[in-house]
DNA sequence: CGTAGGCATGGAG
DNA sequence: ACTCCATGCCTAC
């Protein structure tokens, strides 16, 4: 229904868009005007329900209101009178229209000869003179009139006479452009036999006057004059190529008079319409045969005016598209329709395509590959390395770039506007609120001035409701973070395993016990609930110990391991602790703790891990739900499962819980460690350089004994030497590696895995029996119930007596030195005989 | 392994 | 049934 192939062979346009609303020919048919090409044949041919709601119905082509006369022979035959209403051409009777917002309507209809049944084609003159935009001049007009044989060609033409002699009486030659452009734009005047020449004289002069006007105060804008004519109306939405393209003011639109409507209201609208955002036509002919009504650019002429002050230039709109997630996206591709690609971009035959110079609004100047993929037997357009453009712009998914030409020179130019509520996500309709403000105002610029509210760039909700094509957009925006930024749209993605961490069984749940696989499984009768989320760390011997973090203070405590938190917990609800009872009570772990916490057991993903908590806190603190809360925060900024439970990816042996020195890396974050700095990393490096300086040294002091004493072996000492050398080769490498692991966590790791293809293996942990045992006691996460667990015996003793979690570090890289390993560590190393 | 380039696919009109 | 185009996927680097 209603999608026609246009009968015109050159143009053969399916798209149903193309195809506007029918209107009433004198004959009783109606006809349908192809927007691509111009075309014009009578309705009957197609399907009439494209044409109306629905049969008997009239829409108002003012304000889109369907009437209904309740005659039931009315079908179709509804005329527009002068009093604004219709009246039913079988019952006579008048329904006046209280129009509910005027609608310009993109795709209402010029009256003006139209085709008959039997012309299949478009007749070429038309065709000719749309494209080449040629002004029509009464002569050519008969002849083409004739040509296409419609009806009352002769009074068209007499009328057309006529009031191109009204206008040359008003003299303004602006007037006869426009009426010649509005000709050209296949708007023909309907013919209006008997209208008193003075009446038609007066309309125009009050057009002309209004146009001057308009030219005076806001020179583009473009005017919706009122033309009296008796019977049907002649309205025309589609703006000049002369209103955009000379900036100059036009007959934007002959709209049918709203009785109601004074002449204060109209002068109250005139400057608002030049800020309206109407749909413009492509200026070219080449474009208006094949663009699509999306693509025509919907700058205002205020816009328009300022673009061509900015750029000292006249600017002619070429055609807009709203950005898709893949063209505001990382990959700087943006695609071009194939339509206005072809129209205004270079010809091009090989895919590579050619460098493409676009100016922005600012005139800086912008270098693009515009080029085509082969798609179908088709093309598919693409402008490539527009990330920067796009950025300067400031724009993103959903808002919308114009590109526009200068005339003359054909410099293109690339302007942006941001996606409104509304106007933009609109289609094809503009409404015009009575007050003569257009809703959702954007402005057209190179840098956005458009004031966004916050939270939400299109957070409308009755808007998206109630307007299918916003919500068509919408869903056509498949920008996750610009979803994310918007209060009413986050998506909700969480894994199995991320919202297995915050389930808890039922307190009074059973467990029972099966095994599977020699896997032991708890199964429980009643469902889970939200849990608080908690970390839980292992001692030496196997003793094991549960963090939690108040949901008030954001302290945290240090619980058995059997504790069952409520999904909110804060201290007061420490019952295992009176002196930890309360917020005012010191955080049983250091900050220091808390991320090689999570530095061990995450491997370097404990900053996310810090933010993530920090917003868990930040809502718990607003006193929500913190278990459903925390699933909602911890889908939004990504997967636990990943940084808690899965198994690390730089090595193939770190596994999590890996304590080497590729792992306990901070890991993102920019800039060199300070020479004082004293972190794990820092301080681990300083101490294996000065412990092999030492040994060094020891035997280097060795060696000149031996050298002094066994001079008769200098063989062996030359290997000792080289060795020695190595060895400070080493050194050096992991001093200089120390105050250079930039903490930014991929040019670490290639970092220090150069560092270790150099000198070591410092993946290597040398005791795999450790590595073994560390397995056993489930140094990895344990991915139950949110069981992170440290590697090692980190918290030995009384909770107010724990050794920092650097001692504890430095304990195990002793005992790992201690017992072989290349560097061993200096700290406490006066105890430790194997260094000796 | 991450990224970019090129093409294919499938939804929408 | 066909085209367009947003985006996914594969491959090379």
């Amino acid at each position: 229904m209603g999608s026609k192939n246009c009968m015109n062979k050159a143009c053969r346009t399916t798209t149903s868009s193309e195809w506007k609303k029918g209107w009433r020919l004198k004959s009783g048919g109606f006809a349908t005007l192809c927007y691509n090409c111009g075309s014009s044949y009578d309705n009957s041919v197609f399907c009439e329900t494209f044409h109306f709601k629905e049969s008997g119905w009239r829409e108002c082509r003012i304000c889109g209101k369907l009437i209904h006369c309740g005659c039931s022979a009315s079908r179709y035959l509804y005329e527009y009178m002068d009093f604004g209403g219709i009246s039913c051409l079988s019952c006579a009777k008048n329904l006046e229209i209280q129009h509910v917002q005027p609608v310009q309507t993109i795709g209402d209809l010029p009256s003006g000869p139209f085709m008959t049944n039997d012309v299949k084609d478009v007749h070429p003159l038309v065709t000719e003179h749309i494209r080449n935009d040629e002004k029509f001049s009464t002569e050519s007009l008969l002849q083409l009139t004739k040509a296409v044989g419609a009806n009352d060609a002769i009074s068209k033409t007499e009328q057309l006479r006529r009031e191109e002699s009204v206008l040359k009486t008003v003299d303004t030659q602006k007037c006869v452009s426009n009426l010649r452009q509005q000709c050209s734009s296949s708007a023909f005047l309907k013919p209006d036999i008997g209208r008193p020449e003075q009446e038609v004289k007066n309309a125009y002069e009050s057009l002309a006057q209004q146009s001057l006007n308009f030219s005076l105060a806001t020179p583009l804008g473009s005017s919706s004059s009122v033309l009296p004519f008796r019977g049907e109306i002649i309205e025309r939405v589609e703006q000049s190529k002369c209103s955009f393209q000379r900036g100059k003011t036009t007959m934007q639109a002959l709209s049918k008079p709203v009785k109601h409507s004074t002449a204060a209201s109209s002068e109250k609208n005139k400057d608002s319409i030049a800020q309206k955002r109407f749909a413009r036509p492509p200026a070219d002919g080449r474009g208006r045969t094949q663009l699509l009504p999306r693509y025509w650019p919907k700058i205002t002429d205020q816009e328009l005016q300022q673009l061509s002050v900015d750029l000292k230039s006249s600017i002619v709109p070429l055609f807009e598209k709203s950005l898709s997630a893949s063209d505001a996206g990382r990959i700087g591709r943006l695609v071009l329709p194939k339509a206005c690609a072809e129209a205004y971009f270079p010809p091009i035959n090989q895919s590579e395509g050619i460098p493409i110079r676009i100016q922005d609004i600012k005139g800086k100047e912008w270098t693009f590959q515009f080029r085509f993929w082969p798609n179908n037997n088709s093309r598919m357009y693409v402008l490539e390395g527009v990330t920067p453009c796009i950025q300067n712009m400031q724009v993103q998914a959903g808002d919308i770039v114009t590109f526009c030409r200068i005339d003359p020179g054909g410099q293109l130019v690339i302007g942006c506007r941001k996606a409104t509520n509304n106007g933009d996500l609109l289609e094809s309709h503009v409404t015009i609120l009575p007050n003569g403000n257009s809703p959702g105002e954007t402005s057209f610029s190179g840098v956005t001035e458009t004031l966004l509210p916050t939270g939400g760039r299109t957070s409308d909700d009755s808007m998206q409701q109630s307007n299918p094509v916003s919500e068509k957009k919408l869903r056509n925006i498949k920008n996750k973070r610009l979803l994310m930024h918007n209060d009413d749209a986050v998506e909700l993605r969480i894994t199995w395993e991320e919202a297995q961490e915050l389930l808890r069984p039922s307190p009074a749940a059973k467990p029972t016990i099966f095994l599977v696989e020699d896997l032991e499984l708890e199964e429980f009768d009643e469902p889970p609930i939200f849990g608080k989320r908690t970390f839980i760390t292992s001692r030496l011997l196997g003793e094991q110990e549960q963090l939690s973090q108040c949901d008030i203070c954001s302290k945290w405590r240090r619980l058995p391991v059997r504790a069952l938190l409520s999904a909110k917990w804060t201290c007061s609800d420490n019952i295992w602790d009176s002196n930890r009872c309360s917020c005012s009570a010191a955080d049983d772990i250091s900050p220091q703790e808390l991320e090689a916490l999570f530095t061990y057991n995450n491997g370097v993903n404990y900053k996310r891990e810090f933010k993530k908590r920090r917003i868990l806190d930040n809502v718990s603190k607003e006193g929500e739900p913190s278990g459903l809360d925390a699933l909602a925060t911890i889908a939004v900024l990504g997967d636990i499962g990943e940084s808690s439970t899965g198994a690390t990816t730089r090595h193939p042996r770190h596994r999590p819980g890996c304590s080497c020195i590729v792992c306990i890396q901070p890991p993102s974050g920019k800039g060199k460690h300070e020479p004082a700095c004293k972190c794990n990393v820092c301080s681990t490096l300083k101490r294996r350089f000065k412990t092999i300086m030492m040994r060094k040294k020891k035997r280097q002091s060795e060696r000149e004994t031996e050298l002094a004493q066994e001079k008769d072996k200098p063989a062996l000492a030359k290997i000792c030497f080289e060795k020695e050398e190595e060895e400070e080769d080493i050194a050096g490498n992991a001093l200089k590696n120390m105050n250079h692991h930039q903490e930014n966590e991929d040019g670490n790791q290639l970092h220090l895995e150069e560092a270790k293809k150099e000198t070591l293996d410092l993946n290597c942990d040398p005791y795999r029996e450790e590595d073994v045992i560390a397995e056993e006691d489930g140094m990895s996460l344990t991915t139950s119930m949110n069981v992170a667990t440290l590697p090692f015996d980190m918290f030995l003793g009384k909770p107010n007596d724990f050794p920092s979690l650097e001692e504890s570090v430095l304990k195990k890289e002793d005992n790992v030195a201690g017992e072989g390993a290349m560097l061993p560590a200096v700290s406490g190393q006066e105890n430790n005989p194997e260094d000796e």
